[in-house]
DNA sequence: AGCTAAAAGTGACCTAAATCACTTTTCCAT
DNA sequence: ATGGAAAAGTGATTTAGGTCACTTTTAGCT
């Protein structure tokens, strides 16, 4: 388990310095959970108790449609975070689902304890406020490439991005997370 | 002026506390400007030096496919933020264009200004932690709604979020916003 | 008030991508 | 190794929305 703190204590200080007093007492803050492939994270529905840090593994965020049809919001790995997050921040039931798509093990923080880590160690803050920064200037990209680009260049931007992405997860999904259907992508290439 | 900067106090305060002494330096960090209708605020290109705070007016940030299509990332008015994010915290030249749909007034940050006084000043940190978490959960909304709606249902779902943008913008603008033609959009209704 | 330009509406036609139905391939679990 | 299920590929058809061309309406200016 020391080896895992290791992980995220890195991940924080990628970003912003913390002495090992205050590295305790951050770290103190969040609970450990694993899971296997095809188990959930989140429900709608459900109570969204934690984000996620993820140590090993990955998963998708995803809501389903009237129709049954699933359209993936998010996929993350190994250093993302992952949440229903604004269920989360409102403490509201679930409006997205989160499973996993490989075996995966997570450092959960509660709501009440990320405020306690922000407010008590000012670095804290600073590290979520620009990791929240990176996350938003990273959403502003996929919706511009949502409203400019081609179902096809925006699946060919996706093979240069996160080349390793593809070869973890089945093309099906690669194609809800480009809001396009499995049939048109699998007409491209490539 | 001091009226403006009370303004943008009481826009902190709606998030954290500060005292008088921690508001003066914040404060002090700050530029004001002012632009008319058709100025631009950002070009592609040149350097974006600030974020930037609107006390009144309006404005679009946007950018220009190959094919000279205007695509809106962004409508911002009172007590929004805007900047091209991307470009201002890596410190590089614009790659959107921001400008007034209306005159309007602004107060200024840097980046140096910005860090500044998240250091400085935690609940500066706090504040903008929270806010970006916020713009992070409004553009996974948006791009929910990208991924599972219809235009027609995109523009119904907008007129009803924000009623009042409709009556300030032309249509042809909020066709842009969500990724449908003028044409299309001028035949839903509603 | 009157003139110009931008915005909005509308018809005809076109196209990218969705959907449906089916086949082939790949991946696991026993 | 092998049988079954999930994934991927493919052809035929449909459709939402784009594009083009033109008219009507509205909003600013002087």
């Amino acid at each position: 388990m020391e080896d895992k703190f290791q992980l995220l204590k890195q991940h924080f200080e990628e970003i912003v310095s913390l002495t090992d007093e205050e590295w305790n007492f951050v770290q103190s803050h969040f609970e450990f959970k694993s899971l296997k492939k095809h188990q959930f994270l989140i429900q709608v529905g459900q109570p969204v108790d934690f984000e996620y840090w993820i140590i090993k593994g990955l998963v998708k965020a995803y809501s389903i449609d009237e129709k049954g049809k699933e359209h993936i919001l998010q996929f993350a790995m190994e250093n993302y975070w992952v949440s229903d997050h604004c269920a989360f921040q409102h403490q509201e039931p679930g409006t997205i689902f989160v499973d996993c798509l490989e075996d995966s093990e997570f450092f959960c923080l509660s709501l009440e304890n990320r405020e306690k880590i922000c407010f008590e160690v000012p670095a804290v803050a600073n590290f979520f406020r620009i990791k929240s920064n990176h996350g938003y200037i990273n959403l502003q990209q996929r919706i511009l490439s949502l409203l400019t680009m081609t179902a096809e260049s925006r699946y060919e931007y996706l093979l240069n991005k996160l080349p390793t992405l593809i070869q973890r997860v089945p093309k099906k999904l690669i194609a809800s997370y480009l809001g396009v259907s499995r049939e048109t992508l699998s007409r491209f290439n490539s």
